[in-house]
DNA sequence: TTATTATATTAGAATTATTATCATTTAAAA
DNA sequence: TTTTAAATGATAATAATTCTAATATAATAA
């Protein structure tokens, strides 16, 4: 079974700090839960989810953390072509399309691909590295 | 055969420029030559090989260049999570890994696995999308 | 060849996201 | 409760990029 962060109570949060011997601050509880309820957001939309529940919290705060939870790999980032920063909870595998009109960033699941890159970097090493991430980077335009 | 960008002429860069309707100009043909000698350059490197050849170049006009090819279809750009913009020409297809630690953008070239994606995508259509771009960024570190 | 004109170049200002600094506060161990 | 290393917050600094508007130029047509 697979645990998605959308099932986390609070005490499910201080567990997964304090397990690895991270302190657990009401900024980076309230970080970590707007970033629950977001899909890959930019550093603007984490602080303003974040206002909501938490409105005295600093951008600087918002900052240091994601990237403290970067560090951590307790969630992750990437940058869009427009220059901005999106973060992520670490759940399920996927990848993502970017829609170049809109400047969008949409998630994009698909365990059958996940599956055929997986085998397929079982058998090839690339040799002198050590992969971390592996993640499909789709560009186009959505028909609506 | 694959003509790839390192094998133009000055006269062919002018064909490719004219034959899209694009005005010759030497500031663009300077750009687009530096970009045949570097690999995936960010800007800065490109103002500072561009400048080898042709020194009164300004970084505005790089940037606009860059962009305006960009939007020809004759060179791509993507952005590495440092925030940087990159550029290359649109020659052998190819994908990305990038070095976490040394902040460097390497080309991962593999035939196999484009004919795997390539296979793969041509089943299997992404609904309401038209896609035009689709590449693999591996990220980790390198082992010297 | 020259005149025309739409387009390209340029210098510099403005913007934007992000990072750095450092004083203040606080979580959690002793 | 006290202690202290670490976290937060206000603000300044930076870096990459975009914008603006004046000037220059490539390419077309006369």
């Amino acid at each position: 079974m697979n645990i998605t962060p959308d099932h986390l109570s609070l005490e499910d949060i201080r567990k997964i700090f304090s397990s690895k011997g991270i302190k657990v601050t009401p900024q980076r509880i309230a970080v970590y839960q707007a970033l629950m309820r977001l899909e890959h957001p930019s550093v603007e939309e984490v602080v303003e989810e974040v206002h909501k529940a938490f409105p005295t919290i600093t951008v600087s705060t918002v900052y240091n953390v994601l990237e403290f939870l970067c560090d951590q790999d307790i969630i992750s980032k990437l940058r869009t072509n427009s220059g901005r920063m999106h973060y992520e909870n670490n759940s399920t595998k996927h990848h993502h399309i970017y829609d170049e009109e809109k400047d969008v960033l949409v998630d994009y699941y698909d365990e059958e691909l996940n599956s055929i890159l997986t085998e397929y970097f079982k058998k090839k090493q690339i040799v002198d590295w050590k992969i971390s991430g592996c993640q499909l980077y789709l560009s186009g335009k959505y028909k609506e």
